[in-house]
DNA sequence: ACGTCATGTTAAGGAATTGTTAAGACTTTT
DNA sequence: AAAAGTCTTAACAATTCCTTAACATGACGT
């Protein structure tokens, strides 16, 4: 069965929040909003939107740097972000950064243009693969179904630790910092380093020392 | 969304550019050729290849004045720039120029072992986020999974070891000096000399004397 | 060949990072 | 409401890493 679409619009200027909200829902969408970039990464992360439409003039951290961050987040891999911009000319300027937005939408906005738009994007990206399944050599992890499988024997991961293994095994062999791991798998939480060393120990408490591996000074990572 | 990876040929010999072309594009690859660089200048700006690959000599603009340029054109940043040379002889006058490239090739070129190099490079660099890898002949190394590679041999170095190797990895042939170890290595403290020559002790002590060499009075470098 | 200066080498103490354990707060299940 | 499980943290242990001093070696100029 479909779900409504998750929407997030970002912008700063209260107007457009409300002119783009209302359309949105009327169409059916499930509409959240941002006025800043710095809401927006929260959002996102919480709820995980479908489609997130991003305004490129914004104070302090504009929509390129919001998007870049958003790129980071695994969990949005499937989030198809679409940049507002305040007029044609910039598209040059904006393709040149080649932040990794998905498409672009010009300002002024005719709102059943918008829709037809947004609906022909989630087309697409319905048809996109999800992928919430890693397998890599006799380990196989699933985010859907929660489960996690050493060759045929399945093993029983309190949530922190799926996550956190979960992310480490997104990019297998790259060492992730503490800081980015916290930032990833704890939505908003400042917690101490020693908590996260706490969560490796015990995955590896549960699969065994060899799957990850510590790089001293630097962080973790999902040994290959 | 993911389209196939362009490739941009930079050779003034026509065997060669055919050759790889053949290649490449039965791999999958969109290919663009060029036989000199101000004809690759252009085609680079117009469509933003993922990768190009410039040989070293060519009349007129050589492939490291054509770096150069490239290096300048923003739109470009994240694209690979990938030397053939002749020679490995050439190594020492290349790197003098610390013109950015990110990889290097060296002729005569095997076939199989060239279009995997380049799989490889835009395999890695498909999430348009450039990888802090560089690979030197048989030894390669990368910053993201903290790997150090001699031929098929991975090679553990503590972090400081890492990052000293890395940094003078990233201009292969220029002489580094104290000062600038220190200031590009270490982020703040100030250290005596005989503390980057016991980790470069260190180093050599994993890797061989060969990679490594100093030019006295002055200071380190990479080898070639 | 000799002295000088820069670098190589070694070992050791201290610094820094991570591993480990247990306990308490908090949540969810029964 | 009790029980079981989860998350976080503090405290300490274990380990690795970094830096330094002291001395050895080697290169270079005269």
């Amino acid at each position: 069965m479909i779900s409504s679409p998750k929407v997030l619009l970002v912008d700063d200027e209260e107007d457009i929040l409300e002119f783009l909200s209302y359309n949105l829902l009327k169409s059916g969408y499930i509409v959240y909003t941002a006025s800043n970039g710095i809401e927006a990464l929260k959002i996102a992360k919480k709820h995980v939107p479908n489609l997130i439409l991003l305004d490129v003039m914004m104070p302090e951290m504009d929509g390129m740097e919001t998007c870049q961050k958003l790129k980071e987040i695994s969990i949005l891999d499937d989030t198809y972000i679409v940049f507002l911009t305040a007029r044609s000319e910039e598209y040059s300027e904006l393709a040149g950064f080649s932040v990794g937005a998905d498409d672009y939408i010009t300002k002024p906005i005719k709102p059943k243009l918008l829709i037809s738009r947004i609906e022909a994007i989630l087309r697409r990206s319905g048809s996109r693969k999800k992928n919430n399944e890693i397998s890599i050599e006799n380990i196989y992890i699933n985010k859907d179904t929660h489960q996690l499988k050493l060759s045929d024997l399945e093993i029983v991961l309190a949530k922190k630790e799926f996550n956190l293994l979960y992310y480490l095994m997104t990019i297998p062999g790259k060492v992730f910092t503490r800081e980015e791991i916290i930032l990833n798998v704890w939505d908003d939480a400042f917690v101490g380093d020693r908590t996260i060393d706490v969560h490796i120990r015990k995955i590896r408490e549960k699969i065994g020392d060899n799957y990850i591996k510590t790089i001293k000074g630097v962080g973790y990572k999902f040994n290959i």
